[in-house]
DNA sequence: CCTTGATTTCTGCATTGCAAAGATATAAAC
DNA sequence: GTTTATATCTTTGCAATGCAGAAATCAAGG
């Protein structure tokens, strides 16, 4: 005879629920130690119930990665294009600061559900006011993306944070004769500011895009530049 | 008693063949199909004895990483600035696209190991040559990597591809009322060229590199931009 | 010959993702 | 009100995994 401690049936379990407390799951016990079954158990409810919903690990996953672009909040469509790329940077890297451990998820399920659609058609929209012909919108648009989230996924991992003690007694104990310049610079690896490497490429970024266009021959729409 | 099909002891089982084999594993089988256990019936022994030499499934994982940056051949110090950063990245994303499966581990594993201190050494080198101030070439190189890292790894995901059947069909079956810019859009998805997209960016890197430090008015060394 | 250390194997265990089938509740059909 | 269908949840079970512990084998030095 079977027991039953918690008897089946539906009681009303919202799988967004279960998303929540999988990013929950995944920040604590990071990529290694993240289990459906952990996820499971802090919900109370059995490992098959949120297989049920998600039909795999995966597809758990997946719909963790929709959950957190789902938190990034449209731009002001007026803004000039450059603040509006600038700030959807800046939101994905607060997303990567906020959730380090479940950001990566973004770079492995790119382009899927509405959510992210929605942003691309910002980035095109932008791309497109800064005068950019359609042929380079689309190509650039990708390349922003991947480099964007490179950007954010680097801080997620604390790569872009400023060094800490461990790396600088490593660089301190390179040999001078090998590596002449990282011996060098060794008091700028010590001032390091907090998110001034991001500001940095996001900066570069769009100043190179603008320039690649300008020098390409294309001419921003009117009043592309500074509405 | 136990069975002895290969009896254990020493026979000269080298640590290089298997990064090599699990490099292999890793590639066929994709990152959920990884295992100690198929490594080790590829090269026909134990799963202790790779376990033995790399303490632990990540320990592997991490000289896999390396063993990848190790085929990064250095660039000619004497090549102009712009040029040795733009062919460093253009291996990254030789590598991406040879090993798309492994190629991830590199930015799990970041600065690890000398082969990666050589890289960062030119990296360095190449942006003093541009002129930028020392706090600026620290900040700086961080986010190329970053940036770099996550366009290859773009590409090794195929995400930087041409846009597939399945993707223009999902694309087209998105309401133009919401989506005015992505569904104009589609005939430049569909003329995308391979490669485009990381050629474009990478300019786009270089040139806002170059401005950005101009525009905070460093002056670049002697014939640094066009040695 | 004996010892020491490096290397490989054997065995075992806890944990994992997931398939298959049963149990239960809700809602619609009659 | 009874039946039926369907969505939801649990039970059970299995193959695969990472890894610890101990034993077996080999090479070299004393």
């Amino acid at each position: 005879m079977p027991k039953k401690a918690a008897r089946p049936g539906p009681r009303g379990l919202e799988p967004e629920e279960i998303v929540t407390a999988a990013v929950a799951v995944l920040e604590e016990a990071g990529p290694g130690g993240f289990s459906v079954r952990k996820v499971a158990a802090l919900i109370g409810c059995d490992v098959m119930a949120v297989l049920y919903h998600y039909k795999s690990k995966e597809g758990l996953e997946r719909a963790m990665a929709d959950a957190l672009n789902a938190r990034l909040v449209p731009v002001d469509p007026d803004a000039p294009w450059r603040s509006r790329l600038a700030e959807l940077a800046w939101q994905y890297r607060a997303l990567a600061l906020a959730f380090p451990k479940t950001f990566p998820l973004l770079l492995r399920f790119w382009v899927t559900g509405p959510a992210d659609y929605r942003h691309a058609e910002m980035v095109y929209r932008a791309l497109e006011d800064a005068g950019l012909p359609d042929q380079e919108v689309v190509d650039c648009c990708f390349g922003w993306y991947a480099s964007v989230l490179g950007l954010a996924a680097a801080e997620a991992g604390g790569l872009l944070r400023p060094a800490d003690a461990e790396m600088l007694a490593e660089v301190e104990r390179l040999p001078a004769a090998d590596y002449p310049v990282t011996v060098r610079l060794l008091p700028a690896f010590r001032a390091q500011k907090e998110g001034r490497s991001f500001e940095l490429m996001v900066e570069a970024l769009l100043e190179g895009i603008e320039r690649t266009l300008i020098s390409a021959g294309a001419s921003p729409v009117p009043g592309g530049e500074t509405r």
